[in-house]
DNA sequence: AGTCTTTGTGACAACGGTGTCATCCGGTAG
DNA sequence: CTACCGGATGACACCGTTGTCACAAAGACT
């Protein structure tokens, strides 16, 4: 029963601060001053030290330094997704990364799946972890657990979703102006039996969807009680049910509009195994991947996920820096426009059958 | 010039283990027991610490508990993809973070580009952060940098791409048999002018899938200087301009194999642009998102990510238990079967023209 | 009853850095 | 010539936790 310390022989002792200042002839406090660039130390012990350190392959030790220091930064972020593996988000994530591997600062990723429960875990997992700053979109009906759980030095900026009970930085789309839009695009082309799909109903941007939606619809004279609006869409399956079983009945919508980038897929593929792509016109909220390859070509209202990620991760560095100045910057709401791209499917007229 | 230590009033003083031991009258190293689950604590004790932290709200501080350990863990990981925002590595990601999740590990995600000077930074990077194990893609020529940069109790494992002058675990995809197979598919359809479109001839993945496409070529009998191979097409652009280019010489080819999804993003993109879709036979390696939904759909060579991406994590936590209790396991390469995917476009036989 | 284990527990050092402060020293003003 | 000043530097305490070890109390065995 051999105890812990049996390592291979590879146990190269680790070197610290305390060699590295033996070695070059100083005191570990200078050795400290050179690398986080503190001032008053000669040009000579400087550069002694440097080529110590560079012979030692001497790299600091992070919790050490972390522990001690007041003001800590870990050079890290927290990133709480949708769920990484959705391409919406994805982008979101490189772009984040794109503006943090400049400041040589990590990133923390992790999914949501519409988990309040999650979402409190992660935000938990990130400040055990002593994240320096926190980009969040929240599943959670009420963000004022935050207040409790995140120290107030480290700052947060939502991003996609507004919190609720909770003021910080927000990126995000117009939801409403490109709901709103999308809609006003079908009820121009003539329709009027539109169907909306929305995602879950708690989710923040489902709502603002669903009302851009209804603002339109009524601009046109549609009362809210007509509206064809289903929601708690969660996936491409119901999505498509959900048409097929519209589509069967006798008073059929002629233009859908599916307000989430999986809820469009599961939309177009209802319209196809009915064979009714060219008939049905559909207008859907966020890009997909090969839009413009099918046929006919899907409209959609584009967002701008990678300019939202960059937005919000130099939102983060400036409230950042401004609190380490001392003064945190007062929040702000920061709407990225949304941008209609037609490509077929949402310019097909009513009651106008494949040509 | 105010100075550092100006902390607005919020400043309420955080709460370490001493107090959680002062308030439950007991030693701070019996609390120390308690939250790491060592034996030898009576229950009664136990349960009166536990009690004390959830009233304190007391969480211990990682830098300190790492910076002590000497098994250090950081319960954090380094994860290493081509981009995460291509939906191949994002699917990888995702799987992984599951995997980790049920450890408490939390995920650092960067991505590589192909840039081997990016790949040591990322895993430098990594390292200084002191994770317990790393999970790579590479993109350099050579792996021997990691003997020096990564301690030798910090388990690799390799994804998507072998390593090379290193030896590690390794998950991927049967790049050769899945390139062969989508070849032989189409010879089998009795093409023999047939065109392989790959990605940087660096990447191990291009290699293997080119090696693949010219031994099924071989088995067909056409020799190795006749192969239409084109490398290093970086973008859908350039693979787009690459198979228009192709399709306009008097030696067009009857078939197309794409051997990464960009490229047969790009391939699609040209061929639609021709409205030679239903007339050039197209198989692609790596699945593309409503790949279905096109017309024809696309056939591809199918890998299995998210297999991927959990079989990497569980092995890189069996290897980290292992150490843990003295003994690594040996390196192992776990190669994971592709499925070809027949959905029309490579089921197209040369010079049959659109019916 | 006396000795040996086992179990429960806390005192204290150690981890590898940074913050504070004292000290040394050459230059400059009085 | 002396007092003073600021730059350069190192000694040392300290950050909050875990590892080691000593020790008391309670059983287990002879």
């Amino acid at each position: 029963m051999t105890s812990v310390s049996d390592q291979p022989s590879t146990a190269r002792a680790r070197v610290t601060i305390r060699e590295v200042a033996r070695e070059a002839g100083v005191g570990i406090k200078t050795v400290s001053r050179v690398v986080n660039g503190e001032p008053n130390v000669a040009a000579a012990t400087a550069e002694r030290v440097r080529e110590t350190i560079a012979r030692l392959q001497w790299e600091p030790d992070a919790h050490a330094s972390n522990l001690r220091r007041t003001n800590t930064r870990t050079r890290t972020l927290g990133l709480l997704l949708g769920s990484v593996d959705n391409p919406f988000a994805a982008t979101i994530h490189r772009a984040i990364e794109d503006v943090a591997i400049h400041r040589d600062v990590a990133v923390f990723a992790s999914s949501l799946d519409e988990d309040p429960a999650r979402e409190i875990a992660a935000v938990e997992a990130f400040v055990r972890r002593k994240v320096d700053g926190l980009i969040l979109t929240c599943a959670a009906g009420s963000q004022s657990y935050l207040a409790e759980v995140v120290p107030p030095e480290v700052p947060i900026v939502f991003i996609d979703r507004e919190p609720a009970d909770f003021t910080a930085d927000t990126v995000r789309s117009d939801n409403l102006g490109g709901s709103t839009l999308a809609t006003r695009h079908l009820l121009a082309q003539g329709h009027r039996r539109i169907a909306g799909l929305f995602d879950r109903s708690a989710i923040w941007t489902s709502q603002q969807r669903r009302e851009g939606f209804a603002r339109a619809m009524a601009e046109y004279g549609v009362a809210p009680d007509q509206l064809d609006a289903m929601s708690d869409l969660t996936t491409p399956q119901a999505a498509e049910a959900t048409v097929l079983e519209l589509l069967g009945s006798p008073t059929a919508p002629t233009a859908i509009f599916s307000a989430q980038n999986r809820i469009t897929v599961g939309a177009v593929h209802a319209l196809r195994k009915l064979g009714r792509q060219h008939d049905v016109a559909l207008v859907g909220f966020d890009d997909v991947e090969l839009a413009d390859l099918i046929d006919p070509g899907i409209t959609v209202v584009a967002q701008r996920p990678a300019a939202m990620g960059q937005a919000a991760a130099e939102r983060l560095f400036e409230q950042l820096d401004a609190r380490r100045a001392g003064d945190p910057l007062p929040a702000v709401d920061a709407v990225l426009p949304v941008d209609l791209v037609c490509r077929g499917s949402g310019e097909i007229r009513p009651s106008a059958p494949t040509d």
